[in-house]
RNA sequence: GCACCUGUAGCUCAGCUGGAUUAGAGCGUUGCCCUCCGAAGGCAGAGGUCGUAGGUUCGAAUCCUACCAGGUGCACCA
């Protein structure tokens, strides 16, 4: 039940039998809150849609709108305002209807079909495979996550995936570095990390590993003879690692892609097979970068994809001077890959920091023939953590950056993952380790999850009072329900499904978090109330009534405090601790 | 030099993809509310020409253009 698309097909239902019948004006007409509450509950803009097309002015037209649709019995006001909008005023019985809702549907109450069960395709935090996850890492992670969870919650089929950056020069140098932890461990003698190694203690227990399975029997052999065992080795335990950090914090991915794997089994030569059918690939010359110096530029011909078709500044190799495939190459293979996998929509979230990418993998997608994928990437911006307002130094360098797990082990996961929606992706962050960890409502979690431990501590008291939690519903009085700060709970309560559903269709799950801590605000303030009123608190003596109607909507604020969390990924909590 | 992102209250940010009367929160600030049994909370005040200038329209923080400021990225690396 979602209220505001339950009225808006009422209204255009009148806007129909009043002869309109243009399916772009059908599709314009809003039912939507207005911003301030005293100018009723849903806005519609129906008049002023109409008025070229009916050619009257748009107060004529709400004038007669309005005796049409007062006839429907969830309407008992409906007045017109500004240029000709149309302010309805809801029977509180729809309220007390969608009460009952949430108590029947419960944790299924806001979820919805919208999406088709129409396969989507995320792909996030594709960290490279050379050593543990980072605070960075973090954001895409949990973003992509809780987007799989809110597109699944309206009825998407999902599939989580991680692209595994198994090739090319860094991994040569993850097992060149681990090759020297090797050196190190049977030589007992310190070596030397050269500024594109790998010098984390991490790569330790890896060199441990090869040495219980194989023994010196690499000490003196050339790179040749043990690169290939190392970089396998080495590898399959970054990976280890980094499923266990994102296990930490309950991401678990459906599909591995190994970049290596594309280019053993024949993708790249196939995407470029079709892009070249579609006369979209050429051998070129590209310019020189302007306002930037290279040293070591040389022109030359080299095969070209036309990026600039879509936008693109520049055309994009797909071969090096080496003759070899480009980074590009591969992940245009990458994404044909994608693409016979039958997506509807394809989503990446990318650190900020890949922005100038976007075009040319997009035009890659386009120049597929018939391809009709939606094609979306997210950009996450850099996380900043602090402590207690001084920012935590990282150096990659010497191998001691913030480690995710490192977080993790200091706040939990449930504050990391909530506070890593406290801002829209594309924004940066500010976290701070102490701050987060207070109990107090600057904190945004704490803020939120104190509504739920409030609402279990009401439970708690209804219990030994004998009060029966579980009342069938239709024996729950909502009427008595009639209270300002009761019915504004509710109305929060109504724009559930519209609130997610929005958040769904623009890709952004900060959106949940940010309904949420307004759900909680309007909760704490029902709450106080009772402080000096005790007419107002949830249990009022010798009205048993009353009291589990109240009761019943602390039951749904919490259902709605769960089915968000969930979506972001976070434990309710159920009491302080 | 070019591309992308950002610019909203002293600070940190929302703003439901074009809606209106008074642009919203939190922090900070100024006051107020417990003789612990519901204050880990709540209420109220002050504080804004929505970066600047044009344009589109019934209507713009939201769309377009140009500028300004900050961030990010700019053959063949991944």
């Amino acid at each position: 039940m979602n209220i505001f698309e339950d009225i808006r097909k009422i209204i255009i239902d009148v806007a129909i039998s009043m002869g309109i019948e243009d399916k772009n004006i059908l599709n314009k007409i809003t039912s939507e809150p207005p911003k301030d509450e005293t100018h009723g509950d849903i806005a519609t803009n129906i008049a002023l849609l109409s008025s070229k097309i009916l050619n009257k002015n748009p107060k004529e037209i709400a004038a007669d709108i309005i005796i049409l649709i007062k006839k429907n019995e969830y309407i008992y006001e409906a007045k017109i305002a500004g240029p000709g909008f149309i302010n309805l005023y809801l029977d509180k019985a729809i309220l007390y209807e969608c009460c009952r809702t949430v108590l029947c549907y419960k944790n299924k109450y806001g979820k919805s079909n919208y999406g088709n069960l129409e396969k989507v395709n995320i792909e996030y935090v594709s960290a490279n495979p050379t050593g543990p996850m980072h605070i960075g890492h973090a954001r895409g992670a949990v973003f992509g996550d809780s987007l799989a969870n809110l597109l699944e919650y309206v009825g998407y089929h999902i599939t989580r995936e991680y692209y595994i950056n198994d090739s090319g020069q860094q991994i040569v140098n993850l097992a060149k570095s681990v090759y020297l932890r090797y050196l190190e461990i049977l030589n007992n003698k310190k070596e030397i990390f050269k500024d594109d190694l790998y010098p984390g203690e991490y790569l330790i227990p890896v060199a441990q590993n090869i040495i219980n399975h194989y023994g010196d029997k690499f000490l003196n052999s050339d790179e040749i003879e043990w690169l290939d065992t190392f970089k396998k080795i080495s590898i399959s335990s970054m990976m280890d690692l980094i499923k266990d950090d994102l296990s930490s914090i309950n991401i678990h991915h459906d599909v591995f892609t190994s970049e290596e794997f594309l280019k053993s089994n024949g993708f790249i030569e196939k995407v470029v097979k079709i892009l070249n059918e579609n006369n979209m690939i050429y051998e070129g010359v590209l310019a020189p970068p302007k306002g930037l110096k290279k040293e070591d530029w040389k022109s030359r011909p080299q095969l070209l994809f036309k990026s600039t078709a879509f936008g693109d500044d520049v055309d994009r190799p797909l071969k090096k001077s080496d003759n070899s495939w480009t980074y590009f190459a591969v992940d245009a293979a990458y994404h044909y890959e994608k693409f016979l996998r039958n997506y509807s929509s394809i989503i990446n979230i990318w650190g900020a920091d890949h922005g100038g990418y976007i075009k040319r993998i997009e035009g890659i997608i386009k120049s597929f023939p018939s391809s009709t994928i939606n094609f979306d990437v997210k950009l996450c911006q850099l996380v900043n953590l602090n402590s207690d307002g001084k920012p935590v130094k990282m150096s990659k360098r010497a191998g001691n950056f913030v480690t995710m797990k490192s977080v993790v082990d200091a706040v939990g996961a449930d504050v990391l993952r909530f506070i890593m929606l406290t801002r829209k992706n594309d924004a940066p962050l500010d976290f701070d380790i102490l701050k987060v960890q207070e109990q107090s409502k600057d904190n945004p979690v704490y803020y939120v999850q104190y509504a739920n431990i409030r609402i279990n501590s009401l439970y708690k008291k209804a219990i030994s009072l004998g009060i029966d939690l579980n009342k069938d519903i239709d024996n729950i009085d909502f009427e008595l329900l009639d209270n300002t700060f009761e019915l504004n709970l509710i109305k929060i309560i109504s724009k559930w499904p519209r609130q997610v559903e929005a958040a769904a269709k623009a890709n952004e799950p900060h959106r949940i978090t940010f309904y949420l801590n307004d759900l909680a605000s309007a909760f704490h303030y029902s709450w106080s109330l009772g402080n000096t009123n005790s007419e107002l608190r949830y249990i009022v003596k010798d009205n048993i009534k009353l009291t589990t109607a109240r009761l019943s909507l602390a039951k749904i604020v919490k259902i709605i405090l769960f089915s968000g969390l969930s979506i972001i990924g976070v434990k309710p909590a159920e009491d302080l601790s």
